[in-house]
DNA sequence: AAAATTATATTTGTATACATTTTTAGGTGC
DNA sequence: GCACCTAAAAATGTATACAAATATAATTTT
């Protein structure tokens, strides 16, 4: 049943692990190393490399080999704003057709954040569960696969922020305000609520990426 | 000097052909296949489509092979919208970065597309650099690259465009209208040209998918 | 001692070969 | 005649092996 079980996995392992520091920032990959490290042979390796380089997770240093990209505030900065324009507007597609069961899975996802002793990974996984809940309703495949994308690297800097800043998910009263919102049907109001959540998060780590070059 | 002959060469040869419709929608293309046509072996035509495959040209369907992404009104509105947002944003950037020099340059751009007999490619290729002329002036390289994505991407839907609905280049007004704005130092306006640049071409191409689709 | 040069070692790129899985075609039973 | 099952063929996934290019270290020269 398992449909691509070594490439597939390979690849998400390796991204955790980017996530988790595991492969830091200046140190060049070899793919003989990696091979050895995940206990398979060159080619996957190479398939998994390939395939993270063109999602920007990676960078090619010549032949000396890979290395994981740096975290800038710049990057951090362009993310944020592309999320800030796009994900209104995926929103704006979905409202007319969030049904009441998708607006209450969204909720019950609410109550999940709000456990405690969630680890970082958690916590941006449920967080991501709930935005794309909703986004996913827009029924808009390659909006939604970009903003997915953006998400995916905004995790680097989440798992940044929250490991570095002690950042805690002050977030949620935005996410109950935007969901209030999108009940009453008011769809500025939900656009503008989510924008600024958005733009909240994203100026505390760019603050502190920019006095605090990784 | 040649950094990545064959593997680079290779993946810029094989979106040309996508470009140019030799692997036509429905088909399922095989590696052995691939690697015969382009005389190399496997491994290279591995690399290639795990890149094309993460950058969304290319679609696995199981074990029968990959198949190029079908177009369809809704990726190329979704697409079109994308830019809208985001290629004023990148103007907004670049415009205190603005030299003569680059004016100039984006001139020389639009004069070599007044020329008569540009094949659909040599025009698109023309249209991006004039765009990107302007946009790399914003030192915004997530931005930028993820925008230039959106355009390679648009480049399959304008080909299409330029062979099936005989479409010419009547957006010339606009970019000259476009660098006015900008000469005259008003971001408001040059923004809402670009914008609307954008959404007129769309929409000329989404209407024909709804109707015909591919 | 520093810079340039050469030689070695390492690394990626590529090809070939094998294993596993899945598709597809053929046959059998109902 | 249709559905189901079985077997062969074809495709991808993976590993190993070799070639080409580059980076690194040692050596020489100024």
């Amino acid at each position: 049943m398992t449909d691509k079980p070594l490439a597939q996995s390979l690849c998400e392992q390796f991204k955790q692990d980017i996530l988790e520091n595991k492969h830091p920032v200046g140190i060049t990959l070899k793919q003989t190393e990696l091979s050895q490290q995940y206990g398979v042979s060159r080619i996957p390796i190479r398939d998994v490399l390939q395939k993270l380089k063109a999602e920007g997770w990676l960078q090619q240093c010549g032949k000396r080999g890979v290395m994981v990209q740096a975290l800038n505030a710049t990057e951090a900065q362009d993310l944020s704003l592309m999320r800030q324009y796009l994900e209104p507007l995926i929103l704006t597609y979905a409202l007319p057709n969030l049904t009441k069961a998708i607006l209450g899975k969204a909720e019950d996802l609410l109550l999940e954040l709000d456990t405690d002793g969630l680890s970082v990974s958690q916590h941006g996984e449920l967080n991501w569960q709930f935005h794309a809940c909703l986004y996913q309703a827009a029924n808009r495949p390659t909006l939604f696969d970009t903003i997915a994308g953006l998400h995916q690297k905004c995790a680097r800097y989440i798992g940044f922020h929250n490991g570095q800043l002690n950042y805690v998910g002050t977030s949620q009263a935005e996410h109950y305000q935007l969901l209030e919102a999108i009940k009453a049907g008011d769809s500025i109001m939900a656009q503008a609520i989510l924008k600024r959540h958005i733009a909240v998060a994203s100026n505390i780590l760019v603050a502190y990426l920019t006095e605090n070059p990784v």
